[in-house]
DNA sequence: GGTAGTTTTCGCCTATGGAGCGAAAACCTC
DNA sequence: GAGGTTTTCGCTCCATAGGCGAAAACTACC
């Protein structure tokens, strides 16, 4: 589970009870009930930790299966990512805690190289899908969507061009309201929301793509 | 496993002789053995079949958790997507034959939406990486490359576009030889390699990039 | 009320990569 | 040598991204 906190992209991280690792840092999970989907058993061993109607997305990663990542037992490991709007702030346990991606602890398993590989595939998916909508509250101004860029993509974004792409794109769209413009004064923002909440993809850089 | 065949983009599929499915085409695969990898199970079931040192890709693709996905008892599956370069055509077993994957016969379990998925990945990769590689012999030309992109793409790609594109972006590397013209007689065709025959992203195309 | 400061937004320009098209190059056959 | 075929190159056009500065719209302070 990712999300923006306090201008970073952070992820939700489990002080483990449990051996393997224990008292080692881990993502949250558990095993899979005979009969259940994969997606139905990340939501319920999520529902333990957060309210998990706060997930705006959840997308396959990849299966892990080497045999020495669990040295007590052969175990696979089904990873999968999970996106948080940063205007919510979920209750989570005692046990449990965000830590900036950039900043990892030792963590159990092979879940560092999960984590590292989520903020890929989120970085990935920055540039040619909306997946921006699973990390925005639902209405927001172009500043506040540019914070939310440059912490997942770990670097400066234009909100010049965030804005100009991403209108012509057709992803976004005005909702005619205005921000109140804060204590320093300022132009009042224009508010935006995303056309769909749902993943799509842009095809616009499909290279080699049909003639005509 | 996929393969450009006969100008098309074909699938390896096997005529099953078990219950579930029985008789029916499927995708070659078998069970995971304790304290196996993914990969080395996939490559241990397909040398089954035919030499896996002809396999010049294989990526996973995603794990399926559909408890009715078999109709007989709850079982995963996780899929691959292998790729042969279309200079090879490998000795396989009389139950197994290649199909387009524009013409599907019924498949068993979920194997059409996997195969239809690779064929995707494949498409998908083709525009950013040098995925390429994988389905081109070691020596071609452009217009034997071109071949390639049209089947796997389904559409037309120019000649001169391609060209262009994969060599500024240093994908490709010219060999120096030429090509003997055909009967019909033409300018001989300058030959090309891929410049590297692992998977390499290219991130020319990625939007958002770090300004400077 | 005017001026300075802040933030957002818009317009103009440039750079880059993709696509189309036609000509030139290099070969064959007759 | 003429005509046909295939490959390759060069020129032009177009779409999108990126940079920069000015204008717009507001607050705060004098």
């Amino acid at each position: 589970m990712l999300q923006v906190r306090e201008g970073r992209l952070q992820v939700l991280l489990w002080e483990r009870a449990r051996k393997p690792f224990l008292g080692a840092w881990s993502l949250p999970g558990g095993y899979l009930e005979p009969g259940e989907t994969l997606e139905q058993s990340i939501r319920g061993h999520l529902a333990q930790k957060v309210d998990v109607r706060e997930l705006a997305h959840l997308e396959q990663l990849e299966t892990l299966s080497d045999p020495k990542r669990n040295p007590l037992e052969w175990e696979l490991a089904t990873a999968y990512l999970g996106l948080v709007p940063a205007d919510l702030d979920p209750v989570v346990p005692e046990d449990t805690r965000w830590h900036p991606v950039s900043r990892l602890p030792e963590l159990a398993y092979d879940h560092r190289a999960i984590v590292l590989a989520g903020r890929e595939r989120l970085r990935a998916k920055l540039s040619y899908t909306n997946i921006a909508f699973a990390l925005a509250q639902p209405v927001f101004t172009i500043s506040e969507l540019r914070e939310l860029y440059v912490a997942a993509l770990g670097h400066e974004v234009s909100a010049t061009n965030l804005q100009r792409v991403l209108l012509r794109r057709g992803v976004l769209e005005a909702t005619g309201e205005r921000r109140e413009p804060g204590r320093a004064g300022g132009r009042p923002a224009a508010c935006y929301r995303f056309r769909s909440r749902r993943l799509e993809i842009t095809d616009q850089f499909a290279v080699l793509r049909p003639p005509g």
